[in-house]
Order: structure tokens, then sequence, then C-alpha cells
DNA sequence: CGGCCTATGTATAACTA
DNA sequence: TTAGTTATACATAGGCC
């Protein structure tokens, strides 16, 4: 059998990291986005499911899907969220907890790099211990810097010192801090 | 040759329309919807876009990606939109006018009829909602589900909150908070 | 539901125009 | 940039747990 030369190389595979070469980027984010839209109202029409996308290309231009429309599923999104949310269903990160897909466990873990990116020398404090972090000046910093687990305690600081102010203007009692 | 028996049947096409089976819909929902924030996640990572997508079931469930986050995402979109509308490069509508795809075509036409029905009071509603969103008990929300903007304010809550408490134990004055 | 399987339909990487 | 082509990688319909 005469082996004929082929005309392509045909689909390679292609690592899953940031692609380095710009223009080659460029091309890729075009199709994938078209490609992504497309699953997009193919999901739409099939399943009768209402969808919302929003992208922003590493150029930082914005493209959206919508349907029935962007704004109607995001104005949907928004005011559900203002609603009632402890007994709402939770859309990504609870949903995890039941059945964990690799996906979602993914996504999850690539928002934990960003904030470990925002502050690395604070994951290092963190790390040594986490008593001298209650004690520093994190009220003079911005939020951003600020991982999860500094938010979560200062989430926690403002309920307390919630709670101990709603009981002190009930009780009349002193509040026994010190700062 | 011995023709094995086919284990299964493999992929089959299907047609575009709404699948009616409701099982089936519900089955092909999960996996397509699966695929898509498979897709969104790998646009993330090889071309460094920022995505947000919002998806609701034919069951009105909600399901949400984000990279980095939704919050995120939505924020700068809806900020943007409040900005200067006008002279935005538009995410959808214009690509088309140039090479006119039909899943675009089909899009806008949908976008416009909604359009058409809802009118312009969504924009106020968005206002609103983020006013109302400051007012509801954040406090009672993990903090991975806030966005940089409530985390913000969360933190001038809880600053305000020490200097009032720092000064009440100094001055011995009563708070004058309600709650 | 969500996982796992296989056969097959689709999306798309690499290239050309 | 956007538009085809081709060869392949990947997603997924249909089944079964």
């Amino acid at each position: 059998m005469m082996s004929k030369k082929k005309e392509t190389m045909g689909r390679q595979r292609i690592p899953m990291v940031r692609i380095k070469k710009e223009t080659h980027r460029q091309v890729t984010f075009s199709k994938r986005r078209a490609g992504l839209f497309k699953k997009a109202s193919e999901l739409c029409t099939l399943c009768g499911a209402e969808v919302g996308i929003i992208v922003y290309s590493p150029a930082k231009k914005p493209f959206s899907f919508g349907h029935p429309s962007v704004e109607s599923v995001l104005d949907r999104y928004l005011s559900r969220n203002n609603l009632s949310i402890a007994q709402e269903q939770k859309p990504q990160g609870n949903t995890a907890a039941s059945g964990v897909l690799n996906m979602e466990l993914t996504q999850i873990v690539s928002q934990l790099e960003e904030e470990k990116k925002k502050g690395q020398a604070m994951a290092e404090m963190r790390k040594a211990n986490a008593v001298r972090w209650s004690m520093t000046n994190w009220w003079e910093r911005p939020v951003e810097e600020m991982n999860m687990v500094q938010l979560q305690e200062m989430k926690s600081a403002l309920v307390e010192l919630m709670k101990i102010v709603v009981s002190e203007t009930i009780t009349g009692k002193p509040l026994g801090l010190r700062m």
C-alpha cells in the first residue's frame, strides 16, 4: 500500500496550559468562543434551558451570549441572590458537596489559586502562625490582598462584634473589650 | 470475518429541536451542561480569558460557572454597561454584521423580541437590586459567595463598628445603634 | 441523579488562501 | 482577521449500574 502523504497534520493534542504564542492564542480564542456559544445555543434548544454567557478575551474585549437574552438571565440570577440565599440551591460550590465533579473541583481550585496569588506573602504568614494575623492591622490593607481564610476571619470578627454591640445596647453592660 | 456484535449503538445523531422525553431531556441537560462548563474552563486556561456562565435548567434550577468568579465577571460586565452603552464595542451583534452565522442571527432576533417585550425597566431594576443587596443579611452567607464590592462593604462595616466600639469603651457614651 | 462504557458525531489544531 | 480543508482528539447518545 502506498502511504499517501498526509495533507495536514490534522488535529493535534495540545497541553491544557496557557498558549504562549500570541497569534495562536488569539485564533484559538476565536474558534473556541464560537464553539462555546454554539454549545450553549444547542443546550437551549435541546433542553429549553436559559443561558447567559459573558466572555472577556485575553485583550479584555467583551463577548456575550444569551437566551432568551443576556439581560434577562443576569437579572434573574441577581434578583434571586437578593431574595433568600440560605435555602436556595447553591449553583456552583455546594453541588460539589454531594457529588464532586472534577470540573467543579478544578474551578474551585483555580479560584483558590487566584486567592493565593493575591497574597503569597500572607500565606506564609498565616502558616507561620495564625494568631499573629489577628494582631496585624489588616484593616489598613485593601480587601483584594486578603485570602479566603483571612476574609473568613474578618467576617467572624465582624459578626462577633455585632453580637457584642447588640448585646451591649440591650443589656447596657460594658463591653469588656480591649483594643 | 466474524462481525462482532456491537456492544452499544454508539453516539447517535439527534435533531436540533427540543427533546420531547422529559427524562431524556434531563439527562442530556446534565451532560451538556457539564460539557459546556468544561469548554469554558478550557477557554480560560488556554487563552487566559475570563468567563461567567449562568444556566437555568428546564426545571429552573440555577447553575453557574465563573473564572476567576461569576461575581467578578458579572460585576465587570454590569459596571461596563452602566457607563456607556452606546460606544461600547458590541459583544455579539457586530460580528454578525460581517459574516452572519445562523446561530448569532437566531440569537439576536430572540433577544430583540425579548427586549421589546420587557422594555427598558431592567436597568432600573438592576440598580435597585444593587441597593437591596447591601441591606440583606449577607453575614449569614459564606464569604466565598460574596464579591469584591460586597467584601469592601463588609470591611468598611467592620472598621466602622470597630471605631464605634473603641469610641464607646473610651468615652463611655452609648452606641446608638439599632439592629 | 452521576459514573462508566463504546461507537460515532463533532469540534478543532494545523495549514492554506 | 475570517474562511475552507483534513486528520484527529474529544464530546456525547444510548445503555447499564
